[in-house]
DNA sequence: GAGCCAACGTTGGTTACGCCAACGTATCAG
DNA sequence: CTGATACGTTGGCGTAACCAACGTTGGCTC
């Protein structure tokens, strides 16, 4: 985003572009975060994804954590070239890679957690308590009901 | 985004994971509104900005809508390409150009805003009215909190 | 008036994210 | 056995946001 000088556009009171825009503000203060322990959106979603659910295959990996086949091979090369994840073959299944999360990894997505603590702190910062709740809710909606159908 | 048939992990009601979540989903319907009228963002928000606050040299539009200088001079290339600006030298300082929204251009906004409505109306489907309103006031609130202190 | 700094338009990068097409290998269903 | 499907991988595309640099032009100060 631009420094401002000028005040935008007061038409542009649009949902659509209230949240691409937040979003924009929001996705450039998680890059931030993210970057300052070395690590990107992709990588924070693997590592998550994997916590909360156990190891997979890329293939899973990429459903859970809506990251495209594609994108999950060179976000998941970053992470095992750094130990925070083991990419070994499926014996079950030879297909499949198995990807696991190494104890650093665990510690690594130790560190992007406090960092998105931090933005969401920054970022949050102008609502009250009860105000963040009813973000969230709305929010929540909109994700589950724009991604329930597929 | 992916076709998510497993559900994503649940730890990720974080608000900026949320807002970024959403934003995706928005800005590809967003993306998809205006391709449909063969325009992408920055043309919506280069014209809106002229239409809101009259002609101005590319480093004001820029500012009034929040897209960096060199993106700017892109965007308006495309636009007066398709004769929906003129750019003019103005006489009154040579280092800018006059950007001026013409006829067509103003046409094509209004065809943009259609395509946006039909966006809104999209994305906000699973939300009551009070609740679009309190998703807008609290959106606003983000942006305006994180763009005031430039 | 001369000199210097700031603003402007422009070119040419870079990064992140989302997505799509294609290929070879492996698995599974008929 | 054969055809369809899933998997990992490579390579490419488009959008958005941003940064550095350059030459030109304006304005300010000495």
């Amino acid at each position: 985003m631009n420094p401002g000088t000028q005040p935008p556009a007061r038409l542009h009171a649009t949902p659509s572009w209230l949240l691409t825009q937040t979003a924009a503000h929001a996705a450039r203060l998680v890059t931030e975060g993210l970057g300052a322990v070395a690590a990107r959106g992709y990588h924070y979603r693997l590592l998550a994804a994997l916590h909360d659910d156990g190891p997979a295959s890329q293939a899973d990996l990429g459903r859970r954590s809506g990251i495209d086949r594609s994108d999950v091979v060179a976000a998941l090369n970053e992470l095992a070239a750094r130990d925070l994840v083991r990419r070994a073959p499926d014996p079950d299944d030879r297909r499949r890679n198995v990807i696991t999360l190494t104890p650093a990894g665990r510690r690594q997505l130790h560190r992007m957690e406090q960092a998105l603590d931090h933005v969401q702190a920054t970022l949050l910062a102008p609502l009250s308590s009860p105000e963040r709740a009813e973000l969230t809710r709305l929010l929540t909606v909109l994700l589950d009901h724009h991604q329930q159908p597929r």
